[in-house]
DNA sequence: TTATGCATTATGTATGACATAATAAAAATA
DNA sequence: TATTTTTATTATGTCATACATAATGCATAA
């Protein structure tokens, strides 16, 4: 055999482990829409038997997907197919302690992307309800004399306001998942010392746009709102 | 007992499985950053031995870590506490067939919300090597006659591009993450159907503002450049 | 008809054994 | 002595078996 073809048989030599194997084939399994959400999948020893491995293989592939949040098992009914949430998984496993540096500067500006990009949705599906609650938090905004940081529970709560009016479950929960993120970055050393902590556009004046004004404003203004993180990023 | 506090009594039972505890033990063990990343666990005897469950309990709390990308293990070394990759791990069960159309539909939304939104990194970060490679992409455009529909691979080259000039990679591991489901979405029967097909902000255009532009024209263009999107969802 | 209890069944847990791969120690060779 | 080869050790990977536990459905009794 020539040296070539050994290299490429070397090259595609498979490096999987079992597990690995039987976990792409239960994957393949449901990619196939041959199993849809609600159905349940063969038990553990059957599955066992049809792919000749040892349940201990099977029970392994199975507890991968139940992580990934593609199955859930019970106690009798065996495992069934489950439509994944996917942010919900990873807010679990996202703990700032143990994402690198780099990551977690990359994730806090995640977040600044979203609250400028989610404009037109805030305009789309905003009802006169959230207008009032808005309004109700804003009326409790701190001066602007004060260090937003002793005020992050307000932050939250009008932003966090911001994301539910775009109706968007899955953005909602990103930004749950960014939240822890977010803070410890604020406060370890990660970004630059705030040199000017002053306050641009009010979350008052963000209300009023969303009232009064349109999608462009309210980026633009949003953009403003945000410039205290922005310029510890950039400056 | 009042009843009272006896149905509190019940929910707080504990329901939770033997490897739930173990898992959260673990876990716990992490955040107290009294391990690293780079630190070894204990082997998973010495696990079982201390915790007092079996090491069939042990192996899988430790998989379950190990699917989340909280620690990696090798043969004889044990296992590594390692720097999770998350959208790297969950891309990998972000499968559009499994997903619910409620989500898929939502996460259609969040590209557009990304791509509007990160206007001030590109311009913060791009590079004249960039502008370079912009144009070279847009050289190829296909003229406004056709659909775009048929020209999916020069949208993910140019938006694609815009991602990488964030610099960004959680971001790009994002898009790419949403990459199969924009266009799951795309051809599903899940949004409404195209009625008018107008080639709104190009491509070209787009470039243009990048070089002499600002970030607020570049949110403007690029939202009018995503109208045929944007229709599809609200009207 | 409605509880109650029982049998069944599939997952959860425990245990022991061996396979495999990575590492370190020991031995052999130059 | 230095370097390579062999061997032993060790921790994870896989297998097999047994029993525990909880959910389900059926049968039985009130």
């Amino acid at each position: 055999m020539a040296i070539n073809s050994l290299m490429e048989d070397f090259s595609s030599l498979d490096t999987s482990s079992l597990v690995d194997k039987v976990e792409a084939k239960l994957v393949q399994l449901l990619k196939d829409q041959k199993l849809n959400v609600g159905d349940s999948i063969p038990k553990e020893l059957e599955l066992a038997e049809r792919l000749g491995v040892s349940r201990t293989v099977i029970r392994e592939a199975l507890l991968r997907l139940r992580v990934m949040g593609l199955i859930e098992s019970k106690k009798k009914k065996g495992a069934v197919i489950t439509s994944p949430d996917i942010f919900g998984i990873i807010s679990k496993s996202v703990n700032p302690h143990v994402l690198d540096q780099a990551t977690l500067k990359e994730m806090f500006e995640l977040r600044l992307i979203l609250e400028i990009g989610m404009a037109d949705f805030i305009f789309q599906r905003i009802s006169p309800a959230d207008i009032k609650e808005l309004k109700k938090i804003v009326s409790k905004e701190p001066d602007a004399t004060q260090d937003y940081l002793f005020n992050i529970d307000h932050e939250i709560a009008f932003h966090g306001k911001l994301y539910e009016i775009t109706g968007n479950e899955t953005l909602k929960k990103f930004q749950r998942m960014l939240l822890p993120v977010f803070d410890y970055v604020h406060h370890s050393g990660l970004l630059k010392k705030q040199v000017s902590i002053k306050r641009y556009v009010s979350h008052k004046g963000l209300v009023d746009i969303i009232e009064n004004g349109s999608p462009e404003m309210f980026r633009n203004a949003m953009r403003n709102h945000l410039e205290n993180h922005f310029s510890r990023l950039f400056e």
